[in-house]
DNA sequence: TCCCAAG
């Protein structure tokens, strides 16, 4: 596989010295797409005219753990943004074309028509700059504990004035009234801008998505990149954001957009359930980064509408989900087996609030050399939210309901401006459920995926704006979603996994605010209730006397029929310091996995993150 | 069971 990647290089590198030439014709569906080297993180800022007609890529870098790459013979790459001028035939079609490095094209696409994301001129939907993100509660976040580990982990920053992000995106950042850095950012905005893959753990809520945005879009803007192949109908992102519904897909795309206005930087989503067509449109106008959800993206690549040959950023949100057992074949088969740059040529980063063991060993095989960074102190963002367990037989469940939401209804707390999410385990479940709360007075709505995708976006559209102030939702609402005024979360149904749970919880308490989450356990529920306990105390919540009492009674019984993490609960710790002591047990195979693309493992090594052997975080 | 393409 490498070979191949090689091969293409040195073919576009060829084929890019006939730019301008009529050499390029050949352009199309069938033949291999011109374009240049990989430029490395760390030559990228360069400015191109003073750069030496350099290969492209010199082979490893003493730090970084990058298989080497046949070096192009160079200079190509290096002549600076080139005019698209003397190829008049391959414009037809489309707009732009390329992307950011149709210098050009970029910039006056961005300032042209870019529609302002923020909403200045428009009053109707103030969402943006007042909910989510002034009034950060940063005191929340006082006296986090961080781990890092890995090699040369670059250190944090306190202010974003001393992150070296380009002016445009900064304008976007204080547009987005960030006025400082959350704990995330602060550490793994470095770590990404220095080009090294990350693994990152960070509470529900914490400001992840601009963790990864920034280092994405600033990394793209000061790149140099080759001139993307145009012709054909295929695009060639620079950048892949996955997530694991496309809620969340949407959701990424909104903020991305917030992030890289006016900067010339293409933000373009895809995902299922919706129109392809629009999209194709979308996409055909140029993308420099793609988020998408994975069935919609396989379609495209199959149709070879999108092409990952230029992928040099590639971002999963809600990692171990995406690498959980549903979701791995076809994250494989995106990254793996399709035309994207190994590990160690693109730059993978991994984020998520929880990240067991296994879906750690899982994940080392997307990465190279990788930091693995977990924010947050015991019980950390969860012990904003007010966690409560009440036993409640499956019967008494929704008077059980009524009763809840009667009371907050008297203190206050029901209401447009104090929303309720009820989690059920079924889509059936949630229509069932959804329905009688209608017929009882409560204004409802749900949101799973047996709806079609209007009824989805509709019901999220009626709940964020208290039309229905309650939404009953399957787990497709569990992990990402940021929805302000959540102030009640219901698990009806606990979820088998307590990970998930953690992600369910997560919907209130976001931003450093305050939140309530109650749980209805019964009988069904036992294998959840070490876990549950477990949880509860380490964020100093008060955990009922009957739940230990089961938890000391089903922990024999393995503790959850936890389908991740056979061991640890939340493996935030990283789990390369524990390979050592795994190798014996059902880690076995690890090593030798057999699926290895680019010649096994890098090794681990040196850990010496400074951290002494009894730190603990906030997964443990 | 849940979520990830359509048809």
């Amino acid at each position: 596989m490498p070979t191949s990647w090689a091969d293409s290089v040195a073919n576009s590198a060829a084929e890019n010295a006939a730019v301008g030439s009529s050499a390029n014709n050949g352009v199309g569906s069938t033949s291999i797409p011109a374009r240049s080297s990989y430029v490395p993180p760390h030559l990228r800022n360069r400015p191109p005219s003073s750069d030496p007609p350099a290969p492209a890529y010199s082979g490893p870098s003493s730090s970084i753990d990058r298989p080497s790459y046949g070096a192009p013979q160079g200079g190509i790459q290096w002549g600076g943004p080139r005019s698209d001028s003397g190829r008049p035939g391959f414009s037809s079609g489309r707009i732009g074309g390329g992307g950011w490095n149709s210098r050009s094209g970029g910039w006056d696409r961005g300032k042209e028509r870019e529609v302002n994301p923020f909403g200045d001129d428009c009053d109707a939907e103030p969402a943006f700059s007042e909910q989510e993100n002034s009034g950060i509660n940063f005191d929340a976040y006082e006296d986090i504990p961080v781990e890092t580990s890995g090699d040369n982990v670059p250190p944090p920053v306190n202010t974003f004035a001393e992150i070296d992000l380009v002016e445009a995106l900064n304008q976007n950042i204080r547009r987005c009234k960030y006025v400082k850095p959350t704990p995330v950012q602060r550490h793994a905005i470095p770590i990404s801008l220095t080009g090294r893959d990350l693994m990152a753990c960070a509470q529900t809520g914490s400001g992840k998505t601009a963790a990864f945005c920034f280092p994405i879009i600033s990394g793209i803007m000061k790149g140099q990149f080759s001139q993307r192949p145009r012709g054909a109908r295929t695009v060639y992102p620079l950048a892949l954001i996955l997530s694991p519904t496309r809620e969340l897909s949407c959701q990424i795309h909104e903020e991305a957009r917030k992030f890289s206005y006016q900067t010339g930087v293409r933000v373009v989503v895809a995902y299922g359930g919706a129109p392809i067509n629009q999209q194709l449109r979308d996409l055909e106008r140029g993308v420099d980064i793609l988020v998408a959800t994975p069935g919609r993206l396989v379609d495209l690549l199959e149709r070879a509408r999108v092409s990952l040959q230029m992928i040099r950023y590639l971002a999963l949100d809600e990692a171990d989900r995406m690498l959980d057992m549903g979701f791995e074949p076809q994250i494989r088969r995106i990254v793996e087996q399709m035309d994207m740059p190994p590990r160690g040529v693109r730059q993978t980063l991994l984020f998520s609030a929880t990240f067991p063991k296994e879906i750690q060993r899982l994940a080392s095989d997307f990465l190279s050399n990788y930091i693995f960074l977990a924010v947050g102190r015991v019980g950390s963002s969860t012990d904003l939210i007010v966690q409560r367990v009440e036993f409640v037989q499956e019967s008494d469940k929704r008077s059980h309901l009524m009763d809840l939401i009667h009371a907050q209804k008297e203190n206050g707390t029901h209401g447009k401006q104090a929303l309720t999410l009820v989690f059920v385990e079924t889509k059936k479940g949630a229509d069932s459920l959804e329905n009688w709360l209608c017929i009882n007075g409560f204004p409802a709505t749900t949101i799973h995926g047996d709806r079609t995708q209007q009824e989805r976006e509709h019901a999220l559209r009626s709940f964020k704006s208290g039309a229905t102030p309650i939404l009953v939702a399957t787990d497709v609402a569990a992990r990402g979603l940021d929805i302000p005024h959540v102030a009640h979360v219901v698990n009806f149904d606990l979820p088998n996994d307590i990970d998930d749970y953690v992600h369910r919880i997560g919907r209130t308490g976001r931003a450093g605010k305050s939140g309530l989450a109650t749980a209805f356990f019964n009988e069904n529920n036992s294998s959840m209730a070490k876990a549950l306990a477990d949880l509860m105390q380490e964020s100093n919540q008060e955990v009922p006397a009957w739940l230990s009492r089961y938890a000391a009674r089903s922990s024999y019984g393995g503790g959850g029929r936890n389908r991740r993490s056979g061991g640890g609960r939340f493996g935030g710790r990283d789990f390369r310091r524990e390979a050592p002591f795994n190798r014996g047990g059902s880690g076995a195979d690890y090593y030798g996995g057999g699926n290895n693309s680019g010649g096994g493992y890098g090794a681990p090594g040196g850990y010496g993150g400074g951290h002494g052997p009894g730190v603990t975080s906030a997964w443990d």
